[in-house]
DNA sequence: ATTCGTGCAAACCCTTTGCAAAGAG
DNA sequence: CTCTTTGCAAAGGGTTTGCACGAAT
């Protein structure tokens, strides 16, 4: 998926592709979402949607994060419990999670590691891989 | 750190080692921790413990469970942003994580990809690396 | 009409906190 | 005696849910 859909025909486009039903609301978070690179909150989705032409309420955001994650348009990311953050589905990418400031930063990684990687008991599926790593204020590794 | 189910004065000392003043609630709270290779939610930490000899309250659950982690003596497991789960701290492995019931495997790994994580930037220390593999029912990798 | 999506507010649930009593050193 | 730890209950806070209204076919 490529991460500059822009117009709003576009958008309803990649809605409809993904199985999702386009509406006002779901358009204008998938515009959020997807305007670029970056972290958010299901309460900074709001925010930002709010200060465009449209309002959107906490439930249909929640619903339609949901829903996005769902059906792979957007990724989560958990690295702490208190607060879910999402991120566009784009390639293989990885994360530093600052402890102390709760910064996310990207790394690209090509996952060389896949190969090391376990295999998964029988009848179960790979939806994912995830890596993170910690880090807070101190030298660099000794 | 050994795996194993320990005497009262060998927890005691364990926690003092780590400069944790040991109290009755804290050696147990540690016991059940640390009996075996696990993933404990606090609630489970809570119903374990308190079907001994000694009872704990939720609080002192808490805020054990914040402390023994801080100090190193076992790890968050953050899969699922609703509960967070805690382990022993025991050499390096990683999670397989089932989204659809929850259960979590541990696998072993040695991290032969630590070559390939990012350069942190100046002024972060790593403190850990964390990786999931998330999977669901179905077919094998295809 | 029937189905699906939205919005408001209340409910949920894990976790944290305030404060008084008990324990450690 | 002083500082730390515990326990109870209540508060906190992100997320979810119930239900009625509105939109779409």
């Amino acid at each position: 998926m490529e991460l500059h859909p822009r117009t709003t025909t576009e958008l309803a486009n990649l809605l409809r592709d993904h199985d999702i039903t386009a509406t006002l609301q779901r358009v204008e978070i998938a515009r959020t979402l997807l305007a670029k690179k970056q972290h958010v909150s299901a309460e900074q989705v709001m925010t930002k949607v709010n200060k465009g032409r449209y309002i959107v309420s906490k439930a249909t955001v929640y619903n339609t994060l949901r829903l996005f994650a769902g059906k792979g348009i957007i990724k989560e990311v958990i690295v702490n419990p208190s607060k879910i953050f999402y991120e566009p589905s784009t390639t293989s990418h990885h994360h530093i999670y600052n402890v102390d400031t709760g910064e996310l930063i990207d790394f690209e990684a090509e996952l060389p590691q896949m190969a090391s990687l376990p295999e998964v008991p029988e009848g179960l599926m790979v939806v994912g891989v995830d890596v993170t790593v910690r880090v807070r204020a101190g030298a660099a590794v000794a």
